[in-house]
RNA sequence: CGCGGGGUGGAGAAGUUAGGCAUCUCGCCAGGCCCAUAACCUGGAGGUCAUCGGUUCAAAUCCGGUCCCCGCAACCA
């Protein structure tokens, strides 16, 4: 029954800082990947959230003079609002200090628990008194913690382990034959090659008070590991019953390369030790670099999901971010770059395209002519290279191209097939001269014009799930709703001839100013 | 020999799994068009595909060596 769902999830992000554009990026991505498949006619759930537990908010609390709850109310706001600035269509925002997802982490960690895979041990850290706070290798220079410029003490501290090492040659085998997907495959190829190296036990609880309590042992609260990942199911309103809800598994978890490892192997475990279905898909994204730099603070080359926001609205931003590096790697951006992009396919691109398509059919208007699809069908014995048959055919191909790169989640690959589209319909036009049709009071120019409109719905709807509202713009300019083209299904909207050749058409403003 | 990825016209990328005319975007040059947001269309210049060797009728692609660059190495998207 639930053969036609779709499940996509992002990371839920620390709430400790502001967006950045990482955030932002993973979850256009993934809200566009849900946006094609509500269009496919699946039943789409997208999930995101906020990560809240943990030392490190504690901190950030502190400094801010705040209660941890207020500062994550604060914080997790921030990224709500950022998510409606970038018209993410989310279905639910799970945070982990809602009530349920607590209670469902209790649950687990209980059954966990009570199957002997989690044991009493001990957690060795490196710990600052400088900072009051652990620190892991990554966080110290030369051996010494970078702020105080001194060397942490080891402290062992009581915890509860979970039995990791022993899922080690189930998940490799699932990983190998691809019953857990890994993509790309050369984050299919690491991961593996981690695995080869063998799994360590892990800590599963701290001594801090901002987290969910353990059952069994109230001193303790939950480490990140059971706190964060389950809120990939606590997201469907699961309490921590056996039973997994109908929307889980998810077909695709999107995440980017840093934490491929701990998702691919700790959450993982954890599935199988809840025995709960596995994800079907873990997707690998790559990081931005700013002209060939790693983005920090210090460098001083951030760029904020605001900035992008400012400079080219909701749709540009989603658009630049999303075409700006094959879907799966690293790539390099700068703002110089997205204001060429910006030119280039929105502005000169579609932007363009439209506004002349919708010149050219008012002047058609005033001439008298009416848009007509009559004559194609009598008209094949001449010679027009133009003539419908390559017209339809070219459209149904393209839609093709574009669903097979958009299952595959090659998001800048089918963007490039819509900029096919765009180039040929700029070149028809170029070719066909309709203003001289209309000049002469030619009798192809109703169906020339036709052709133009229809193309330019095909080429709405592909970019409906990647600029929502520029799409919509378009679709109202020629009379087409698109919630009520999205229900006609994809085997009828994808057709040709899908606008009435009695379409009122709407003069519609600049979608994309140029820069 | 810790693991993994990469080196393709001036810039950024695709193509490598499956060998078969080196592709796309931006930039540059020349022309065209006059519907459109100084836009759009056509043509052109520019590459020994990092490097050395091997296999093959044929190599960016397969094999071996060398030189560079970049990630990861247990809670940074």
């Amino acid at each position: 029954m639930k053969n036609n769902k779709f499940y996509i999830t992002t990371p839920i992000y620390y709430v400790n800082g502001d967006p950045h554009i990482g955030h932002a990026y993973t979850t256009i991505a993934a809200d566009i990947i849900a946006r094609f498949n509500r269009m496919l006619g699946k039943d789409t759930f997208l999930l995101t959230g906020s990560d809240e537990h943990g030392e490190k908010i504690m901190q950030a609390a502190a400094i801010d003079n705040m209660d941890p709850q207020a500062f994550v109310d604060k914080n997790s706001a921030k990224f709500e609002i950022t998510w409606d600035n970038l018209n993410i269509s989310n279905d639910n925002f799970i945070r982990t200090t809602s009530k349920n997802h607590k209670l469902a982490v209790q649950k687990s960690l209980q059954k966990l628990f009570d199957k002997g895979l989690i044991y009493k041990g001990e957690h060795n850290g490196l710990y600052c008194i400088g900072c009051e706070q652990y620190k892991t290798e990554k966080d110290l220079v030369d051996g010494l913690c970078s702020d105080h410029q001194k060397k942490p003490i080891e402290v062992k501290e009581d915890c509860y382990m979970f039995k990791l090492s022993v899922f080690r040659n189930i998940i490799k085998n699932k990983i190998e034959t691809d019953e857990l997907q890994i993509k790309p495959e050369d984050k299919k190829n690491e991961v593996l090659s981690f695995l080869n190296e063998g799994l360590k036990d892990i800590s599963f609880s701290r001594k801090i008070k901002w987290g969910v309590e353990l059952p069994w042992d109230t001193t303790q609260t939950a480490y990140v590991w059971p706190d964060a990942f389950l809120n990939y199911i606590t997201g469907l309103d699961w309490n921590g019953e056996d039973k997994a809800p109908p929307m889980w598994p998810a077909e695709v978890q999107l995440m980017s390369k840093d934490i491929i490892r701990v998702h691919a192997t700790i959450w993982i475990a954890i599935l199988l030790g809840l025995e709960l279905p596995l994800p079907k898909k873990l997707f690998v994204h790559g990081f931005f670099l700013v002209n060939g730099q790693k983005m920090s603070k210090s460098v001083g080359n951030v760029i904020t999901p605001d900035d992008l926001l400012k400079n080219y609205g909701t749709d540009g931003t989603r658009y630049l971010l999303a075409s700006a590096t094959p879907f799966g790697h690293d790539g390099d951006i700068s703002m110089d770059k997205f204001d060429l992009k910006y030119n280039a396919d929105l502005a000169n691109g579609i932007g363009n395209l439209v506004a002349r398509s919708i010149s050219l059919t008012k002047k058609m208007k005033d001439a008298g002519i009416k848009l007509s699809t009559n004559s194609f069908a009598t008209n094949n014995s001449n010679q027009d290279t133009w003539g419908d048959q390559i017209f339809q055919h070219e459209i149904h191909s393209a839609w093709e191209d574009y669903k097979k790169n958009l299952d595959d989640l090659q998001l800048d690959l089918s963007i490039r097939v819509v900029q096919e589209q765009i180039s040929f319909l700029d070149n028809y036009i170029t070719t066909v001269k309709p203003w001289e049709l209309i000049r002469d009071n030619n009798p192809k120019t109703g169906e020339v014009i036709y052709n133009i409109l229809e193309r330019i719905r095909h080429i709405a709807l592909m970019m409906l799930p990647f600029i929502p509202e520029t799409a919509d713009k378009i679709l109202s300019a020629i009379s087409l709703d698109p919630e009520q083209e999205k229900q006609k299904g994809w085997e009828t909207f994808t057709k040709w001839g899908g606008l009435l050749t009695d379409a009122e058409i709407k003069e519609s403003a600049i979608l994309f100013p140029r820069k």
